[in-house]
DNA sequence: AATGAATGAGGATTCATTCAT
DNA sequence: CATGAATGAATCCTCATTCAT
């Protein structure tokens, strides 16, 4: 993610080769900072300073690259939401194994590619800055929840089909995951981050116990292990 | 809720009755003004004359009940979480019927308590606030995620105890369920708020559709009714 | 002029008698001091807070009352423009004596009513700014010079009617007349200011020698007392 | 105008020729591009980067010729000042016609020279900032007001001494001309560019009316037509 | 007790100026 | 020489808080 905005021209010119290299990072950097403190402390106690200095720059260098604080954090959304989701349906259209295993899978890799992530921070602002960016809500709903609650369906609806699952209600399902998913995102990112090391949860395992408690619900008889055996 | 903050005199005095009244009920309707803007906006973009209009007085007299926005903020968190706990443990405390009927229960009263009236906002507002008041970050940990989670583990251990439920992790189900509530609140009061109507959740159907997965989940054999057979 | 602007009631409330003398008065203290400093050093030079301290009051009260700074901008002209010319017009409009006598009064009156007031400044400031402002170079146009240009007319209309003066192009005649006030009043504002006094002009000796050029030059016999002789 | 200004050496190196004509014009260009701006917009809401992109130089690139925008300022104003009355004196010193003749050419010449070129606006300009450049005040009133005043004067001497003219005020009269010259000026430069065009005023005919208006106010006797008999 | 006029510290934003390339 | 990225002082404006009425 991230990798590629702002790309520079594969052959920078040889002279103002060093600015020209910062200028083209500049933004980069700046929409990290931007998402740190924006996810630590919300889009109006942030100060357009801070995020500079986090930035490694100054006040003004900010303003050279985004033309207000509104659209720096209109961008800071933009850039951490932007289309992850199409590789991911891929990533799943192809899989062999059990469903049991594609849903485990499934939250593993996001944990691991968006969790641990700075992005993750993105789920915590929008949650709190929606009512105050009416279009980036709308944004969010269309390229986040939708995509994210589509990939879950499909997934319910192969293990339904393949007969691991019994039958349930799609969309509902899918959002006892994504309930996790919120969860977990906000112990991170709000009152976990104000606990004592010993007290926040652990992810992975919280990752894994999740899936198996969606797991069990989803077993078509229950003296069967959870993931169900597919049909023959 | 509420009815019990700042209690009146039982009997005011016959004369100033209704200046009295009013007075008396200045900083619930103060409280109430901020939390519902505070869960809107957030605290750094809601603007004290703007809660003081709300309530219908003026901006001087907000800080006439409240030393400054901060103290104001920390009496709304406070106001909106004080012990509902007890009562609520309580009320399982002498609960006949079956733990699947507990749970329900308890998402099912939650919701119509909490869920549908203003408090409800205040799981969001901390989420956005936790980090820029870490204080009240911990208040909340104690007072509210820490009772929730026993409560829930206690009704968890109740069912396994009693044979209805096969033994799980208690504290990451938990977790599961207050997941859910999470999702919900979030829903309601972020990404949700900003929806067309017929987009938004049906809580009823949420709430239900959480339970009987987790309940399935728990159950010790599918033969049995959902809930499984308390022991004879 | 300017005498009734933001008029208060005639009879103010007993209470908050001061305070409410005070609020009333304070539009038109932050209008003087800002038309002061904006004919001085321009809108673009002149900080708000400047003209906040010369009314005597803060920054932050300036914007009680203003909008921004370019509201006040644009409240200083309105202010110091509004229809003074209907009166005006009336006060020519009975004359009884000859037409060279009107022009004399014309100029003379308008040098003690406005000329010396500070309102003589806001010619100085709309030539400045118009550009900057073209809503209200339209504005000055309409309410301004166009008003101005006509009662000239006027006047020398009835001058030649009466046969007191020569026929003569009455709107570039007109402008003569104008001119030398622009010039009177940009002396007074700008280079004039700069100048040590003795190299000043004298206004009245400018305003009379004004009038006796053209008046000269409108004459129809020269052998006549100068402001011609009313046809028998 | 400009015609001399930071005259380069007759003959350029062969080499470099075209860069070598672009260096020593880029002075000039800066400068004409700065006349251009402060007269629109003044000189405080007139931004540095304007002026050079309108010399199509970068930022930088001005700084590089003038060390501040004050002294760019006062560099334009040098400039479009510098005395061209020496010549001008000298024009007149042998003109052979009438007095009234050399009022009208005074004038029209003055418009062809300098009223329809961008030197026009330097009036405007002084006029605005004269107050935040106080020895650009006094520099303006040695180097333009009083030289034009003293030719003026030296013309109506002229007319007076040949009894072309009566005996006047010679300064006071001079403001006369110098009004219409003002007027003008601001009428092209300020209210009159904000006009539609066909409000505007014609300075052609403004011009001639003017002269005529003053020889009027000259003539010896009103039975002779303006511009009066030279003695014999 | 209640008001709302006044304050001024604080934050977003602009822009003259510098300097590495 | 020329550039334009970077800077930070300066300025507009907001809003929590005070206090005279």
């Amino acid at each position: 993610m991230g990798d590629s905005r702002f790309a520079a021209p594969a052959a920078a010119a040889p002279a103002h080769a060093k600015r020209e290299r910062r200028k083209q990072a500049r933004p980069g950097e700046l929409l990290d900072a931007a998402l740190e403190l924006f996810v630590e402390k919300g889009f109006a106690a942030t100060r357009s300073e801070e995020v500079a200095a986090r930035a490694g720059v100054s006040k003004g260098t900010l303003f050279l690259y985004f033309p207000s604080k509104e659209e720096l954090f209109k961008a800071v959304v933009r850039e951490n939401i932007s289309g992850r989701f199409p590789e991911w349906n891929q990533a799943f259209e192809h899989f062999e194994g059990t469903t049991a295993e594609m849903v485990r899978n499934c939250l593993r890799i996001w944990w691991e590619r968006v969790g641990t992530s700075k992005a993750s921070g993105i789920g915590k602002l929008i949650m709190s800055e929606a009512r105050n960016f009416p279009d980036l809500a709308a944004f969010c709903q269309q390229e986040l929840v939708e995509p994210c609650e589509q990939l879950i369906c499909r997934i319910l609806q192969r293990g339904i089909e393949r007969g691991e699952f019994r039958p349930v209600d799609l969309q509902y399902t899918a959002y006892n995951i994504m309930g996790a998913m919120v969860f977990l995102i906000n112990m991170k990112h709000s009152l976990g981050a104000c606990l004592p090391l010993d007290q926040q949860l652990d992810p992975e395992r919280f990752i894994a116990s999740q899936a198996e408690i969606l797991l069990h619900g989803l077993r078509v008889r229950c003296d069967e292990p959870a993931g169900g055996c597919p049909r023959p």
